[in-house]
DNA sequence: CCTTTACCTCAAGTGAACTTGAGGTCGTAG
DNA sequence: CTACGACCTCAAGTTCACTTGAGGTAAAGG
């Protein structure tokens, strides 16, 4: 019924498609990420679903989620293919590392807003500045910065060392 | 009328309270974004507004600046402070850079969240699904993809090989 | 037949941001 | 006096995600 048979792709056409470099492709053959079966010339044929494999990878490097969980997520793929359900629930994980990157950078935004508006990064006129160590009250112990800017929080609110 | 003198910290101490090892503040410094002074023993102290700069460099890398760019900035610093006016026009930068960085992310999510609620990973059951090769149609040429899902956007609307 | 083009493999190189390790120096506590 | 912890330097190693390069094949066009 269908005279198109939307054949395979070469990997140029995969690299024109995908937007990446043929090495990028290659690469990420070599690591799993996606397949390909060969032609008699020894040459790749990617089937066109590969292509969204690829678009789910970088959209899900955009979102900071490294090449290793990706590949977790495509090894579930007991036939080669996600299922509905293995995509939902990567799909839901990623969602939430999303919801909190986004929280993340609406609070330094935030922050970067009020900073600006307040002049505070300058010592001499932020009304938040202050010259006691006040942070130094709640001693040692574990911190974290990336992806939970609490502290920053806490340190802007102190207005500690409010001056670069 | 300040006994507190709120003396300079050691590299420790700066590493206990900026939340990072102390072989970052060597390599930071080593890279020119912090400073120090040294004692007799030639042991570094850090004024305390240098932990204002690590917090400053922390939460610049969480919306995705790159040491050297946090670098020019700080190498702006005439008098090695940076100057209200300075700080507001990087804060700007990386607001804007911010904002771009959520809406993307935005975007992304309210992708994800269609595909999910659709289901349309699944080749079987998506409406949007589609055999023809939509893309196709407009050839080759520059790609981007991370910071601009623009084509991932189009793929998602085509349907193209919407199971992975 | 010859050249070009698109592909192949495998090893090595790249850059960013750190970390690790070896070997050495202070200054205070026991 | 000696041990200890905190500090020092400098070189080299690590991880991630690729890229580059050398050397080779296969099919199509002139």
């Amino acid at each position: 019924m269908s005279s198109k048979v939307a054949k395979d792709l070469s990997v140029g056409e995969m690299a024109a498609r995908a937007g990446v470099p043929v090495s990028t492709l290659h690469y990420y053959e070599a690591e799993g990420l996606i397949r390909s079966w060969r032609t008699n010339a020894n040459h790749r044929r990617y089937d066109r679903r590969e292509l969204r494999r690829v678009a789910i990878i970088r959209t899900a490097q955009a979102v900071g989620v490294p090449l290793s969980e990706i590949r977790a997520l495509f090894d579930n793929l007991p036939g080669g293919r996600i299922k509905a359900e293995d995509w939902a629930r990567a799909a839901t994980l990623w969602a939430d590392r999303l919801d909190d990157q986004i929280e993340t950078l609406l609070r330094l935004r935030d922050q970067m807003g009020s900073c600006i508006g307040c002049g505070c990064l300058s010592m001499d006129h932020c009304p938040l500045y202050n010259p006691d160590d006040r942070m130094g009250a709640h001693g040692a112990g574990p911190r974290r910065w990336v992806g939970d800017t609490a502290e920053v929080a806490e340190m802007d609110a102190s207005g500690e060392a409010a001056d670069v």
